[in-house]
DNA sequence: ACAATTTAATAGGAATCGCTATTTAAATGT
DNA sequence: ACATTTAAATAGCGATTCCTATTAAATTGT
């Protein structure tokens, strides 16, 4: 029969976009070195040759999946952060964003970049890349922001923009660690409030008296 | 010969805080199941059934350096944090201890403790309950040290001390992932001194304008 | 019907995983 | 010297690691 939309051959038994959410939830609750080839033929319900010609390789798949897993989240992220709200209050979205994503009902806890592979063997440290990369470009998402802010005057003239985006993106890794060890929604967002109480304010110096 | 200072039998060939230096130095290195029972041998210099009579067990060889990693610097910390300073000053020195340790030059990078075996397989759930359960601990004592602090009216009487020990065990495990991802001792203490900035100061509030 | 095309399933390979039964070596006690 | 005691080394077990050569199945084109 002649039917266009299709390709000739057996048809694919595995979504491929299926297939890379359920190894992105693996991945992220089990880590990369924590979970295992079968792990992952086995949540799919298909058998290994099929996972090797669908991605490749065990690395190339945790790529694809970081790639799939972030990239609504991320979108939505920038989306926050470029808003025309003042940036202090794009940056508590921001944040509080990521702490819903932290602690969402039916998905692994924590943050899939924020604290994923930052010990491992040798043989992975390609993939400790992968991780440790994403982690710098959020940073530097933060920091052109804050940029940006100091041109517009949002921000003293002054302001370490760099270490109040590390600061931040601490935050954002303590976040997704103590969620890891089962904190809830609620408490990561009283630490991000008391967070945003060391943003830089223009208006008072904060410590009336000296430290030292 | 008479020798009453010592055993009888074939004397030991590795001495075993040695082996229990080098054990914490590779699972701090590449993390829990990033470090095989190979790995630990070829580094002791030892062959497998030494390993096995002098530790028991992998998860137990992981407990032993864990504990030998941490009782050093953790009766160090303690004893900052508990000096007769005020409770600003110690808490800055506690982080800066901990920076320092996040960024010894000849160990790893980042903190045994802080972002270890946050994301594992199933069937390592009780080593990460060890770390976890350490971590819990360390923010038990800093928000210990706050009560005192509000008790002696160091701090205003209404503090949320668990959240403020939870912030700033969010900035001890943020300081130990950007280590592990290169960042300098100078780059995490400026981290520090703007975390500090969200103490809360009886003299000031911070914001003047309101927020919403 | 039959060839062509594409994918899935079977079966297993080489290496490594954590771990151990057995044997050998090195000390002390008599 | 020789037995006793303690620990190390040899050798390897069963299971699992990531991955693949080969075969079988399911579709389309003619």
């Amino acid at each position: 029969m002649s039917n266009p939309g299709r390709k000739r051959g057996r048809p694919r038994a595995l979504d491929r976009d299926v297939g890379l959410d359920i190894a992105a939830r693996l991945f992220w609750e089990r880590g990369y070195e924590g979970t295992s080839t079968a792990d992952l033929t086995k949540a799919m319900g298909i058998n290994p040759p099929t996972l090797y010609s669908m991605f490749g390789s065990k690395q190339e798949l945790y790529r694809q999946a970081l790639e799939f897993g972030i990239t609504r989240e991320s979108g939505r992220r920038m989306e926050i952060l470029q808003s025309p709200l003042p940036v202090y209050d794009a940056l508590r979205l921001y944040l509080y964003d990521i702490a819903d994503g932290d602690t969402q009902p039916g998905k692994p806890r924590g943050c899939m970049v924020s604290t994923a592979v930052l010990q491992h063997a040798e043989e992975n440290a390609s993939v400790a890349q992968m991780t440790a990369a994403l982690r710098e470009a959020s940073m530097q998402s933060l920091k052109t922001r804050f940029d940006r802010a100091v041109e517009e005057g949002e921000l003293p003239a002054q302001t370490d923009t760099d270490t109040l985006a590390r600061f931040y993106g601490a935050i954002i890794q303590g976040m997704s660690a103590q969620a890891c060890d089962g904190a809830c929604n609620a408490r990561l967002k009283r630490l991000i409030d008391l967070a945003l109480t060391a943003w830089p304010d223009r208006t008072v110096s904060k410590r009336m008296i000296p430290q030292n």
